[in-house]
DNA sequence: CCGCAATGCTTTAAGCTCAAAGCATGTTGC
DNA sequence: GCAACATGCTTTGAGCTTAAAGCATTGCGG
């Protein structure tokens, strides 16, 4: 939805951070349909998939599910799905944890990194040609203005 | 030479747009959690259904189901699932368009009216308080940079 | 006026997501 | 050592989301 339109001829003040929230949504939320577009569309892959090997493909030793459910910021109960799928398609496996047997470790198999490293690749041209408009000033001024904006966010949910 | 100085003559990196990206998906995505969270912890709803209730405040005399599909930008089988539910608690009528005998006209019913008043308040209210560390020349600062990255997302998405 | 494409909505199947409840194992305090 | 609490994972139930297929109606070209 515009939400952007709609609120465009309101005296300035008291909306302006509903405003500026709108306009961050509509870009995260762009950004996020195109990636899980082409996703879908070259790698037959859908976004949490691509999530999962990428926390995985940064830690060589494995993870445990809750490890990942952490560095994934979703629930424990999602990564289980998730793990499962990725198993079944060979991309990913679980193996007992020595030390924990409650614990599973996560880890990419060869395949899956190679999966990983193919969609990692497109990605990156992905993000690269949908900020390519972005000058390299503004990309560094929205980089620390962000940072701040991701402070107070951090803070107000605490 | 200091670090800043030789920071800022530092070429561009090939990853400087994927830190970004991130940035900005971790912003928008603390933001919508608590917002979610609170949508289902104070009024018992979603995110969704506060989407289309708004949508529909904004359209006194109704919009058709396309319509609002349109406008929160999802899929129309979406909008079908979320209308019933909606419907079912009575915060949301199905009329018969008069014209058109495929539509119907969706629209808020007074309670819905009354529901949608009280969330959008609290609503407001969370946003500002999420985004209250953002100084005002910040906040302009970045709804400026958002609206020129938004530009180039759609650019790439096109 | 008739055929047919376009439009508006719903249904279906698959996947993602969460909160809450449950089970197995580990850890701590007594 | 054992009770009680904590941790790791899975299951369950509900809702959101999409793409694709299907049905009904509209509107257009011939």
């Amino acid at each position: 939805m515009d939400a952007e339109t709609a609120l465009a001829g309101l005296p300035p003040g008291r909306k302006d951070n509903l405003r500026l929230w709108l306009r961050l949504l509509t870009c995260a939320t762009l950004m996020e349909r195109e990636i899980r577009r082409r996703l879908r569309a070259e790698f037959n892959t859908t976004l949490p998939r691509f999530d999962m090997l990428a926390a995985l493909d940064r830690a060589p030793e494995g993870l445990t599910l809750g490890e990942v459910s952490r560095r994934m910021m979703v629930s424990n109960g999602n990564v289980t799905g998730l793990a499962s799928r990725l198993e079944e398609e060979g991309l990913v496996e679980r193996r007992l944890d020595a030390n924990d047997r409650r614990a599973f470790r996560l880890r990419l198999t060869p395949l899956g990194a190679r999966e990983f490293a193919r969609q990692s690749r497109a990605h990156e041209v992905w993000v690269n040609a949908l900020l390519a408009g972005v000058t390299p000033a503004d990309r560094a001024a929205l980089h620390a203005l962000l940072g701040r904006a991701k402070h107070s966010i951090a803070e107000g949910s605490a």
